[in-house]
DNA sequence: ATGGTGGCGCGGCCA
């Protein structure tokens, strides 16, 4: 993980909640002490190399879950913190890779095991928040380019219709309850100029339940940290509440 | 233009 901009990041924005995917970090690496300085709460599963999440907080959850119930995954892409009736998913979808390929089929299955872990989720909690790296762009409207991107991984018809189902069963675009300028996207690819070009997609998301999205307030895409040194290829979605 | 760049970790995979 990116420490140095985290660590800016967290003491120039003061979320309450912050949700890091690929971490690439074992939890024994993990910097807790740095975190921990900053004033946050540090929660991981981590594994070496590839995947990982984390979710920073103020206050410690009284719950967490790392697993998909029913389907084994050895990748390290679910982080789920409970704090009472409210819950935040921090999810790292498989990229996908090329239509077609075993791993677009495992980004698929695991889509639908995750749309039936945040239904039993939504079931139980009406305050859920479910965020992270999606790897799909939900509408054409996400995409810098459609034509270009048209039946490609992150924008196939096959996984906007996952992420439909996902939305189906009560969770709202946090991003999309409120005007936004056009060509707005989170992930720009670091070859061929990309981010100066504004080449993105917008596949960084927070989803939130019809109780939360009452008294969501705001959500913006935060650009400055991709505008640095050595950034992350993906940048920071805020979402502001008032519950 | 089937390229291009970057992280991890030391060759090759993944994004």
């Amino acid at each position: 993980m990116r420490l140095p901009q985290v660590l800016q990041w967290l003491s120039s924005e003061q979320p309450d909640v912050f949700a890091l995917q690929e971490t690439k970090i074992t939890d024994d690496q993990f910097p807790l002490g740095p975190i921990e300085a900053a004033g946050y709460c540090a929660h991981f599963s981590g594994q070496p190399s590839y995947n990982g999440v984390a979710t920073l907080t103020k206050k410690p959850a009284s719950r967490i879950a790392t697993e998909l119930p029913g389907y084994l995954d050895p990748g390290r892409r679910v982080l789920v913190l409970h704090y009472g009736d409210l819950v935040i998913a921090n999810v790292y979808v498989p990229n996908g890779v090329a239509i077609g390929s075993d791993k677009y089929r495992y980004k698929l299955e695991w889509l639908a095991a995750l749309r039936a872990f945040l239904g039993q989720l939504l079931t139980e909690n009406s305050l859920l928040v479910a965020l992270g790296d999606f790897n799909i762009a939900p509408e054409d409207r996400d995409v810098h380019d459609p034509e270009l991107w048209r039946d490609k991984v992150l924008v196939s018809e096959p996984e906007r219709q996952a992420l439909q189902r996902l939305l189906a069963q009560g969770l709202n675009d946090s991003f999309r309850l409120f005007d936004q300028v056009p060509a707005s996207f989170s992930w720009w690819d670091y070859r061929a100029g990309a981010f100066r070009r504004n080449h993105g997609l917008r596949i960084d998301l927070i989803l939130v339940s019809s109780a939360l999205a009452r008294g969501c307030t705001s959500c913006s895409i935060d650009k400055k940290m991709r505008k640095q040194e050595k950034p992350s290829d993906h940048t920071p979605v805020v979402a502001t509440f008032e519950i």
